[in-house]
RNA sequence: GUGGGUGUAGUUCAGUUGGUUAGAAUGCCAGAUUGUGGCUCUGGAGGUCGUGGGUUCGAGACCCACCACUCACCCCA
Protein backbone atom coordinates (compact mmCIF):
# COMPACT_ATOMS: atom_id res chain seq x y z
CA UNK A 1 0.00 0.00 0.00
CA UNK A 2 1.80 3.29 -0.87
CA UNK A 3 -0.64 5.83 0.96
CA UNK A 4 -2.10 5.30 4.56
CA UNK A 5 -3.46 7.92 6.82
CA UNK A 6 -0.56 9.01 9.24
CA UNK A 7 -0.41 6.60 12.62
CA UNK A 8 -3.31 6.61 14.70
CA UNK A 9 -6.04 8.57 12.40
CA UNK A 10 -8.94 7.13 11.05
CA UNK A 11 -11.01 7.60 7.63
CA UNK A 12 -14.70 7.32 8.19
CA UNK A 13 -15.56 5.36 4.76
CA UNK A 14 -19.34 6.47 3.42
CA UNK A 15 -20.60 3.14 4.44
CA UNK A 16 -20.13 4.09 8.38
CA UNK A 17 -20.54 7.90 8.31
CA UNK A 18 -24.11 7.28 8.96
CA UNK A 19 -23.45 5.87 12.11
CA UNK A 20 -21.16 9.24 13.10
CA UNK A 21 -24.36 11.26 11.96
CA UNK A 22 -26.70 9.72 13.92
CA UNK A 23 -24.87 10.28 16.85
CA UNK A 24 -24.24 13.43 15.55
CA UNK A 25 -28.25 14.76 15.09
CA UNK A 26 -28.54 12.91 18.49
CA UNK A 27 -26.39 14.93 20.21
CA UNK A 28 -27.67 18.19 18.43
CA UNK A 29 -31.61 17.07 19.51
CA UNK A 30 -30.25 16.77 23.17
CA UNK A 31 -28.17 20.28 23.10
CA UNK A 32 -31.28 22.14 21.76
CA UNK A 33 -33.70 20.79 24.41
CA UNK A 34 -31.53 21.87 26.77
CA UNK A 35 -30.47 25.13 25.42
CA UNK A 36 -26.94 24.87 24.12
CA UNK A 37 -25.50 26.58 21.03
CA UNK A 38 -23.13 25.16 18.88
CA UNK A 39 -19.71 27.16 18.21
CA UNK A 40 -17.34 26.13 15.95
CA UNK A 41 -13.30 27.24 16.33
CA UNK A 42 -10.04 26.66 14.56
CA UNK A 43 -8.32 23.32 14.55
CA UNK A 44 -4.80 25.24 15.39
CA UNK A 45 -4.33 27.60 18.11
CA UNK A 46 -1.12 29.58 19.21
CA UNK A 47 0.94 26.82 21.85
CA UNK A 48 1.16 29.88 24.81
CA UNK A 49 -2.75 29.57 24.75
CA UNK A 50 -2.59 25.41 25.26
CA UNK A 51 0.52 25.88 27.87
CA UNK A 52 -1.39 28.33 30.02
CA UNK A 53 -4.93 27.16 29.65
CA UNK A 54 -4.32 23.10 29.87
CA UNK A 55 -1.34 23.72 32.04
CA UNK A 56 2.61 23.49 31.79
CA UNK A 57 3.24 20.38 33.98
CA UNK A 58 0.58 18.18 32.15
CA UNK A 59 1.77 15.35 30.21
CA UNK A 60 -0.71 16.48 27.27
CA UNK A 61 1.46 20.06 27.32
CA UNK A 62 4.71 18.66 27.90
CA UNK A 63 4.99 15.60 25.69
CA UNK A 64 1.77 15.02 23.41
CA UNK A 65 1.18 18.08 21.84
CA UNK A 66 0.97 18.89 18.03
CA UNK A 67 3.29 21.80 17.41
CA UNK A 68 5.02 23.32 14.70
CA UNK A 69 6.17 26.53 13.41
CA UNK A 70 4.24 28.25 10.62
CA UNK A 71 5.42 29.97 7.90
CA UNK A 72 5.98 33.26 9.97
CA UNK A 73 7.40 31.64 12.60
CA UNK A 74 4.69 31.93 15.20
CA UNK A 75 4.39 28.48 17.09
CA UNK A 76 1.02 26.89 16.94
CA UNK A 77 -0.43 23.66 17.69
CA UNK A 78 -3.37 21.37 17.10
CA UNK A 79 -5.90 21.50 19.78
CA UNK A 80 -5.38 18.88 22.62
CA UNK A 81 -8.30 19.16 23.59
CA UNK A 82 -11.54 21.61 23.51
CA UNK A 83 -11.88 23.59 26.59
CA UNK A 84 -9.06 26.26 25.61
CA UNK A 85 -9.88 26.97 22.16
CA UNK A 86 -13.62 27.55 23.38
CA UNK A 87 -12.57 29.66 26.02
CA UNK A 88 -10.38 31.97 23.72
CA UNK A 89 -13.10 31.89 21.02
CA UNK A 90 -15.31 33.36 24.26
CA UNK A 91 -12.97 35.73 25.12
CA UNK A 92 -12.27 37.40 21.76
CA UNK A 93 -16.20 37.56 20.65
CA UNK A 94 -16.45 39.49 23.79
CA UNK A 95 -19.03 37.09 25.17
CA UNK A 96 -18.80 38.14 28.62
CA UNK A 97 -20.16 41.29 27.88
CA UNK A 98 -23.93 39.15 27.28
CA UNK A 99 -26.16 38.27 29.65
CA UNK A 100 -24.88 35.15 31.25
CA UNK A 101 -24.75 31.92 31.46
CA UNK A 102 -23.25 31.37 27.87
CA UNK A 103 -23.60 27.48 27.13
CA UNK A 104 -22.63 26.05 23.69
CA UNK A 105 -21.06 22.86 22.62
CA UNK A 106 -18.86 21.87 20.03
CA UNK A 107 -19.38 18.71 17.65
CA UNK A 108 -16.89 16.83 15.78
CA UNK A 109 -14.06 18.72 17.06
CA UNK A 110 -10.78 17.29 15.79
CA UNK A 111 -8.23 17.11 18.76
CA UNK A 112 -4.66 15.48 18.27
CA UNK A 113 -2.23 13.78 20.94
CA UNK A 114 0.80 12.26 19.72
CA UNK A 115 0.91 8.90 21.80
CA UNK A 116 0.73 5.49 20.75
CA UNK A 117 -2.47 4.18 19.36
CA UNK A 118 -4.54 1.49 21.25
CA UNK A 119 -7.90 0.60 21.52
CA UNK A 120 -10.42 3.62 21.77
CA UNK A 121 -7.48 6.06 21.60
CA UNK A 122 -6.10 7.57 18.47
CA UNK A 123 -4.03 10.57 17.70
CA UNK A 124 -6.71 12.54 16.32
CA UNK A 125 -10.09 12.06 17.99
CA UNK A 126 -13.38 13.58 17.67
CA UNK A 127 -14.62 15.18 20.65
CA UNK A 128 -18.21 16.03 21.69
CA UNK A 129 -18.14 19.06 23.97
CA UNK A 130 -20.27 21.39 26.24
CA UNK A 131 -19.06 24.59 28.47
CA UNK A 132 -21.49 26.84 30.36
CA UNK A 133 -19.80 29.58 30.88
CA UNK A 134 -21.12 32.30 33.68
CA UNK A 135 -23.16 29.66 35.73
CA UNK A 136 -21.46 29.68 39.59
CA UNK A 137 -24.39 27.43 41.06
CA UNK A 138 -24.00 23.73 41.10
CA UNK A 139 -27.06 23.09 38.84
CA UNK A 140 -25.17 23.97 36.33
CA UNK A 141 -22.31 20.96 36.98
CA UNK A 142 -25.44 18.58 37.04
CA UNK A 143 -26.76 20.23 33.79
CA UNK A 144 -24.14 19.25 32.05
CA UNK A 145 -24.06 16.11 33.39
CA UNK A 146 -27.38 15.41 32.77
CA UNK A 147 -27.18 16.53 29.18
CA UNK A 148 -24.22 13.72 29.13
CA UNK A 149 -26.41 11.09 30.65
CA UNK A 150 -29.33 12.36 28.10
CA UNK A 151 -27.28 11.48 24.98
CA UNK A 152 -25.75 8.09 26.07
CA UNK A 153 -29.51 7.22 26.88
CA UNK A 154 -30.48 7.95 23.51
CA UNK A 155 -27.81 6.19 22.12
CA UNK A 156 -28.81 2.90 24.14
CA UNK A 157 -26.06 2.73 26.69
CA UNK A 158 -28.11 1.94 29.99
CA UNK A 159 -25.29 0.24 31.93
CA UNK A 160 -23.23 3.51 33.37
CA UNK A 161 -21.81 5.13 36.38
CA UNK A 162 -21.56 8.84 36.88
CA UNK A 163 -18.96 9.88 39.16
CA UNK A 164 -18.33 12.20 40.57
CA UNK A 165 -15.39 14.15 42.98
CA UNK A 166 -14.33 17.80 44.28
CA UNK A 167 -10.95 18.89 44.50
CA UNK A 168 -11.74 22.03 46.06
CA UNK A 169 -10.70 25.30 45.17
CA UNK A 170 -7.06 26.68 44.91
CA UNK A 171 -7.41 27.53 48.69
CA UNK A 172 -8.60 24.50 49.76
CA UNK A 173 -6.22 22.32 47.63
CA UNK A 174 -3.61 24.30 49.41
CA UNK A 175 -4.22 23.18 52.52
CA UNK A 176 -5.25 19.57 51.25
CA UNK A 177 -1.79 19.49 49.16
CA UNK A 178 0.06 19.70 52.57
CA UNK A 179 -1.83 17.49 54.17
CA UNK A 180 -1.30 14.78 51.30
CA UNK A 181 1.92 15.66 51.29
CA UNK A 182 2.54 15.20 54.85
CA UNK A 183 1.03 11.85 54.52
CA UNK A 184 3.22 10.94 51.31
CA UNK A 185 6.51 12.13 52.91
CA UNK A 186 6.43 9.46 55.44
CA UNK A 187 6.28 6.66 52.62
CA UNK A 188 8.43 9.07 49.93
CA UNK A 189 11.03 6.28 49.03
CA UNK A 190 8.45 4.11 48.36
CA UNK A 191 6.44 5.79 45.55
CA UNK A 192 6.94 5.24 41.90
CA UNK A 193 9.31 7.46 39.98
CA UNK A 194 7.17 9.63 38.13
CA UNK A 195 4.92 9.73 41.65
CA UNK A 196 8.59 11.09 43.12
CA UNK A 197 8.55 14.14 40.65
CA UNK A 198 4.58 14.68 40.66
CA UNK A 199 5.16 14.89 44.94
CA UNK A 200 6.76 18.45 44.47
CA UNK A 201 4.81 19.48 41.11
CA UNK A 202 1.09 18.01 41.54
CA UNK A 203 0.85 16.16 44.51
CA UNK A 204 -2.86 15.45 43.57
CA UNK A 205 -1.75 13.40 40.87
CA UNK A 206 -0.79 10.56 42.93
CA UNK A 207 -3.97 9.50 43.42
CA UNK A 208 -4.63 8.49 40.15
CA UNK A 209 -1.28 6.22 39.69
CA UNK A 210 -2.25 2.96 38.97
CA UNK A 211 1.33 1.89 40.37
CA UNK A 212 0.63 -1.04 43.30
CA UNK A 213 3.47 0.39 45.60
CA UNK A 214 1.56 3.68 44.82
CA UNK A 215 -2.35 2.99 45.27
CA UNK A 216 -1.21 1.35 48.43
CA UNK A 217 0.31 4.47 50.04
CA UNK A 218 -2.59 6.43 48.38
CA UNK A 219 -5.41 4.09 49.71
CA UNK A 220 -4.74 5.55 53.73
CA UNK A 221 -3.89 9.27 52.62
CA UNK A 222 -6.60 11.81 53.32
CA UNK A 223 -9.41 12.54 50.95
CA UNK A 224 -10.00 15.97 49.29
CA UNK A 225 -13.25 16.27 50.57
CA UNK A 226 -12.69 16.38 53.88
CA UNK A 227 -10.48 19.33 53.36
CA UNK A 228 -13.09 21.93 50.98
CA UNK A 229 -13.78 25.10 52.30
CA UNK A 230 -17.18 25.71 53.35
CA UNK A 231 -17.89 27.44 50.35
CA UNK A 232 -16.83 24.38 48.14
CA UNK A 233 -17.89 21.71 50.93
CA UNK A 234 -21.28 23.60 49.72
CA UNK A 235 -21.14 23.75 46.36
CA UNK A 236 -20.16 19.71 46.82
CA UNK A 237 -23.63 18.90 48.38
CA UNK A 238 -25.46 21.18 46.20
CA UNK A 239 -24.59 19.43 43.33
CA UNK A 240 -25.35 16.25 44.90
CA UNK A 241 -28.90 17.81 45.75
CA UNK A 242 -29.37 18.79 42.34
CA UNK A 243 -28.16 15.32 40.96
CA UNK A 244 -30.52 13.95 42.84
CA UNK A 245 -33.95 16.47 41.96
CA UNK A 246 -32.87 15.28 38.44
CA UNK A 247 -32.93 11.69 39.45
CA UNK A 248 -29.27 10.87 38.51
CA UNK A 249 -27.71 8.18 40.47
CA UNK A 250 -23.93 8.98 41.25
CA UNK A 251 -21.23 7.70 43.05
CA UNK A 252 -18.86 9.60 45.10
CA UNK A 253 -15.10 8.52 43.94
CA UNK A 254 -12.84 10.59 45.81
CA UNK A 255 -9.92 9.24 43.68
CA UNK A 256 -11.16 11.40 40.52
CA UNK A 257 -8.42 14.33 39.94
CA UNK A 258 -8.45 14.59 36.12
CA UNK A 259 -5.08 14.86 34.31
CA UNK A 260 -5.85 18.74 33.27
CA UNK A 261 -4.69 21.62 35.60
CA UNK A 262 -7.70 24.27 35.24
CA UNK A 263 -10.17 22.01 37.23
CA UNK A 264 -11.87 23.56 40.36
CA UNK A 265 -14.38 21.84 42.85
CA UNK A 266 -16.51 19.18 40.74
CA UNK A 267 -15.05 16.98 38.97
CA UNK A 268 -16.52 13.81 37.11
CA UNK A 269 -16.57 11.28 34.96
CA UNK A 270 -19.03 8.77 33.17
CA UNK A 271 -18.48 5.45 32.83
CA UNK A 272 -20.07 2.24 30.64
CA UNK A 273 -19.71 -0.61 33.24
CA UNK A 274 -21.19 -3.21 30.56
CA UNK A 275 -21.02 -3.72 27.35
CA UNK A 276 -18.03 -4.66 25.03
CA UNK A 277 -16.27 -1.88 25.62
CA UNK A 278 -16.18 -0.70 28.84
CA UNK A 279 -14.01 2.73 30.23
CA UNK A 280 -14.72 6.19 30.42
CA UNK A 281 -17.16 7.72 28.10
CA UNK A 282 -17.01 11.42 29.25
CA UNK A 283 -15.25 13.57 31.34
CA UNK A 284 -15.15 16.94 32.49
CA UNK A 285 -15.49 19.58 35.87
CA UNK A 286 -15.56 22.78 36.58
CA UNK A 287 -13.16 25.40 36.34
CA UNK A 288 -13.70 28.81 37.60
CA UNK A 289 -9.98 30.03 37.63
CA UNK A 290 -9.32 29.33 33.61
CA UNK A 291 -11.35 32.30 32.24
CA UNK A 292 -9.53 34.77 34.42
CA UNK A 293 -6.14 32.76 33.82
CA UNK A 294 -6.77 33.37 29.88
CA UNK A 295 -6.91 36.97 30.49
CA UNK A 296 -10.58 37.41 30.98
CA UNK A 297 -12.59 38.38 33.76
CA UNK A 298 -13.20 36.65 36.64
CA UNK A 299 -16.01 33.90 35.53
CA UNK A 300 -17.09 30.56 36.63
CA UNK A 301 -17.71 27.60 33.83
CA UNK A 302 -18.00 23.86 33.67
CA UNK A 303 -17.88 21.48 30.93
CA UNK A 304 -16.77 18.55 29.50
CA UNK A 305 -16.02 16.22 26.94
CA UNK A 306 -16.76 13.05 25.27
CA UNK A 307 -14.74 11.63 22.92
CA UNK A 308 -17.01 10.26 20.05
CA UNK A 309 -15.28 7.59 18.65
CA UNK A 310 -15.16 5.88 21.89
CA UNK A 311 -19.22 6.97 22.24
CA UNK A 312 -19.38 5.00 19.02
CA UNK A 313 -17.52 1.80 20.44
CA UNK A 314 -20.00 2.01 23.72
CA UNK A 315 -23.14 3.03 21.91
CA UNK A 316 -22.78 -0.27 19.64
CA UNK A 317 -21.50 -2.57 22.06
CA UNK A 318 -24.99 -2.23 23.51
CA UNK A 319 -27.55 -1.56 20.31
CA UNK A 320 -26.39 -1.53 16.63
CA UNK A 321 -27.01 2.16 15.03
CA UNK A 322 -30.03 2.18 12.70
CA UNK A 323 -29.08 1.85 9.27
CA UNK A 324 -29.80 4.59 6.30
CA UNK A 325 -32.78 3.99 4.55
CA UNK A 326 -32.46 2.34 0.99
CA UNK A 327 -32.67 3.72 -2.12
CA UNK A 328 -36.09 4.05 -3.03
CA UNK A 329 -36.39 3.15 -6.52
CA UNK A 330 -33.98 2.37 -9.24
CA UNK A 331 -34.64 3.45 -12.65
CA UNK A 332 -33.26 0.31 -14.97
CA UNK A 333 -33.34 1.92 -18.34
CA UNK A 334 -31.84 0.19 -21.44
CA UNK A 335 -31.14 2.06 -25.06
CA UNK A 336 -30.38 5.95 -26.20
CA UNK A 337 -33.64 7.21 -26.07
CA UNK A 338 -34.94 5.41 -22.68
CA UNK A 339 -31.63 6.43 -20.77
CA UNK A 340 -32.41 10.06 -21.74
CA UNK A 341 -36.10 9.13 -20.38
CA UNK A 342 -35.05 7.57 -17.45
CA UNK A 343 -32.85 10.34 -16.81
CA UNK A 344 -35.75 12.76 -16.61
CA UNK A 345 -37.77 10.74 -14.74
CA UNK A 346 -34.69 9.91 -12.05
CA UNK A 347 -34.63 13.95 -11.87
CA UNK A 348 -38.16 14.42 -11.27
CA UNK A 349 -38.30 11.75 -8.77
CA UNK A 350 -35.40 13.82 -7.37
CA UNK A 351 -36.57 16.93 -7.18
CA UNK A 352 -40.01 15.24 -5.58
CA UNK A 353 -38.27 14.33 -2.28
CA UNK A 354 -37.39 10.13 -4.03
CA UNK A 355 -34.44 8.91 -3.38
CA UNK A 356 -33.82 7.43 -7.07
CA UNK A 357 -31.06 6.26 -8.53
CA UNK A 358 -29.45 5.24 -11.98
CA UNK A 359 -27.25 3.44 -13.85
CA UNK A 360 -23.95 5.14 -14.31
CA UNK A 361 -21.75 1.75 -15.61
CA UNK A 362 -23.25 0.55 -18.62
CA UNK A 363 -24.36 -2.91 -16.78
CA UNK A 364 -26.98 -4.63 -18.66
CA UNK A 365 -30.54 -5.36 -17.52
CA UNK A 366 -29.61 -7.87 -15.42
CA UNK A 367 -27.15 -6.28 -14.13
CA UNK A 368 -29.13 -3.48 -13.14
CA UNK A 369 -31.54 -5.76 -11.62
CA UNK A 370 -28.44 -7.30 -9.10
CA UNK A 371 -27.00 -4.30 -8.51
CA UNK A 372 -30.85 -2.67 -7.85
CA UNK A 373 -31.22 -5.49 -5.24
CA UNK A 374 -27.23 -5.09 -3.74
CA UNK A 375 -28.47 -1.12 -3.23
CA UNK A 376 -31.70 -2.64 -1.34
CA UNK A 377 -33.88 -0.27 -3.62
CA UNK A 378 -37.60 -0.90 -2.48
CA UNK A 379 -38.77 -0.55 -6.06
CA UNK A 380 -37.28 -1.05 -9.76
CA UNK A 381 -38.68 1.61 -12.38
CA UNK A 382 -37.99 -0.47 -16.20
CA UNK A 383 -38.01 1.37 -18.76
CA UNK A 384 -36.85 -0.31 -22.01
CA UNK A 385 -38.00 0.24 -25.91
CA UNK A 386 -41.09 -0.89 -25.51
CA UNK A 387 -42.17 1.39 -22.28
CA UNK A 388 -40.71 4.01 -24.02
CA UNK A 389 -43.19 3.36 -27.54
CA UNK A 390 -46.03 2.86 -24.51
CA UNK A 391 -45.05 6.06 -22.38
CA UNK A 392 -44.85 4.03 -19.60
CA UNK A 393 -42.76 2.39 -16.73
CA UNK A 394 -43.02 -0.99 -15.07
CA UNK A 395 -42.80 -0.34 -11.11
CA UNK A 396 -41.57 -3.64 -9.74
CA UNK A 397 -41.84 -3.82 -6.40
CA UNK A 398 -38.94 -6.07 -5.44
CA UNK A 399 -40.10 -7.27 -2.23
CA UNK A 400 -42.80 -9.53 -3.86
CA UNK A 401 -41.37 -8.90 -7.30
CA UNK A 402 -45.09 -7.89 -8.55
CA UNK A 403 -44.59 -5.34 -11.84
CA UNK A 404 -47.25 -2.87 -12.24
CA UNK A 405 -47.50 -0.41 -15.26
CA UNK A 406 -47.53 3.54 -14.03
CA UNK A 407 -47.60 6.12 -17.01
CA UNK A 408 -44.01 7.63 -17.25
CA UNK A 409 -44.36 11.00 -16.57
CA UNK A 410 -46.70 9.67 -13.85
CA UNK A 411 -43.88 11.28 -10.58
CA UNK A 412 -47.11 11.41 -8.18
CA UNK A 413 -47.85 8.31 -8.72
CA UNK A 414 -44.80 6.64 -8.76
CA UNK A 415 -44.48 8.64 -5.15
CA UNK A 416 -47.38 7.49 -3.75
CA UNK A 417 -46.64 3.97 -4.47
CA UNK A 418 -43.22 4.16 -2.63
CA UNK A 419 -45.09 6.35 0.48
CA UNK A 420 -47.45 2.94 0.97
CA UNK A 421 -44.58 1.35 1.45
CA UNK A 422 -42.72 3.59 3.46
C1' G B 1 8.44 6.41 25.69
C1' U B 2 8.46 0.67 27.45
C1' G B 3 6.92 -4.41 26.46
C1' G B 4 4.13 -8.41 23.74
C1' G B 5 1.46 -10.13 19.20
C1' U B 6 0.58 -9.91 13.87
C1' G B 7 1.74 -8.59 8.47
C1' U B 8 -0.15 -13.83 2.20
C1' A B 9 -6.15 -11.59 -3.17
C1' G B 10 -10.92 -6.00 -1.89
C1' U B 11 -12.09 -8.89 2.99
C1' U B 12 -11.42 -13.21 6.49
C1' C B 13 -7.74 -16.73 6.45
C1' A B 14 -4.91 -21.71 4.90
C1' G B 15 0.00 -22.62 3.16
C1' U B 16 3.40 -29.38 6.21
C1' U B 17 11.19 -30.17 8.35
C1' G B 18 12.65 -24.57 3.21
C1' G B 19 11.18 -27.73 -2.81
C1' U B 20 7.28 -27.36 -9.46
C1' U B 21 3.00 -22.47 -11.77
C1' A B 22 1.00 -19.51 -3.85
C1' G B 23 -4.62 -21.75 -2.38
C1' A B 24 -9.82 -21.59 -0.13
C1' A B 25 -14.04 -19.02 1.36
C1' U B 26 -16.37 -14.55 0.69
C1' G B 27 -16.81 -10.18 -2.27
C1' C B 28 -16.36 -8.20 -7.42
C1' C B 29 -17.30 -9.05 -13.00
C1' A B 30 -19.55 -12.17 -16.67
C1' G B 31 -22.40 -16.38 -18.49
C1' A B 32 -26.29 -20.23 -17.79
C1' U B 33 -31.63 -16.83 -18.46
C1' U B 34 -29.87 -12.46 -26.02
C1' G B 35 -35.63 -7.65 -21.02
C1' U B 36 -35.86 -9.09 -14.77
C1' G B 37 -32.73 -9.24 -8.58
C1' G B 38 -32.40 -12.73 -4.25
C1' C B 39 -31.30 -19.34 -4.72
C1' U B 40 -28.14 -22.55 -7.68
C1' C B 41 -24.29 -23.84 -11.21
C1' U B 42 -20.06 -22.41 -14.48
C1' G B 43 -16.21 -19.23 -15.79
C1' G B 44 -13.09 -14.75 -15.21
C1' A B 45 -10.36 -10.87 -13.11
C1' G B 46 -7.76 -9.94 -8.78
C1' G B 47 -1.03 -11.22 -5.27
C1' U B 48 5.86 -6.76 -6.19
C1' C B 49 3.50 -13.03 -0.01
C1' G B 50 4.57 -5.33 4.41
C1' U B 51 9.76 -3.14 2.68
C1' G B 52 15.00 -3.82 2.26
C1' G B 53 19.04 -6.85 3.08
C1' G B 54 21.09 -11.80 4.43
C1' U B 55 21.49 -17.46 4.67
C1' U B 56 20.60 -21.30 0.77
C1' C B 57 21.12 -24.86 -5.34
C1' G B 58 16.19 -23.05 -3.85
C1' A B 59 12.71 -18.48 0.93
C1' G B 60 5.73 -16.93 1.69
C1' A B 61 8.38 -20.00 5.45
C1' C B 62 14.82 -19.24 8.43
C1' C B 63 18.06 -14.69 10.24
C1' C B 64 18.70 -9.15 10.69
C1' A B 65 16.91 -4.26 10.09
C1' C B 66 13.09 -1.02 9.03
C1' C B 67 7.86 0.09 8.31
C1' A B 68 2.83 -0.69 9.41
C1' C B 69 -1.13 -2.62 12.19
C1' U B 70 -2.67 -4.38 16.98
C1' C B 71 -2.81 -5.25 22.41
C1' A B 72 -1.00 -3.93 27.23
C1' C B 73 1.77 -0.27 30.32
C1' C B 74 2.59 5.08 31.21
C1' C B 75 -1.11 8.75 30.62
C1' C B 76 -5.82 9.97 29.20
C1' A B 77 -11.16 10.98 26.01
Amino acid sequence: MQYQAPKGMKDVSPKESYKWQYAEALAREVCAAYGFLETRTPVLEHTELFQRGVGDTTDIVQKEMYTFLDKGGRSVTLKPEGTAGAVRMFLENKLFSEAQPTKMYYLYCPVFRYEKPQAGRLREHHQFGVEIFGAPRASADAEVIALACALLGKLGVEQLSVNINSIGCPECRRVYNEALRAHLEVNYGALCETCKTRFEKNPLRILDCKEERCAAIVESAPRVLDYLCADCADHFAELKSCLEALGIAYWVDPMIVRGLDYYTKTVFEIISTEGAYKGTVCGGGRYDKLISELGGPEMPAVGFGMGMERLLLVAESFRPIPEPKPVDVYVAAMGGDARAAGLRLVGALRDSGVCAEFDHVGRSFKAQFKYADKLGARFTAILGEDELARGIIKLKDMADGVERELPLDGVDQIKKRIDEKN
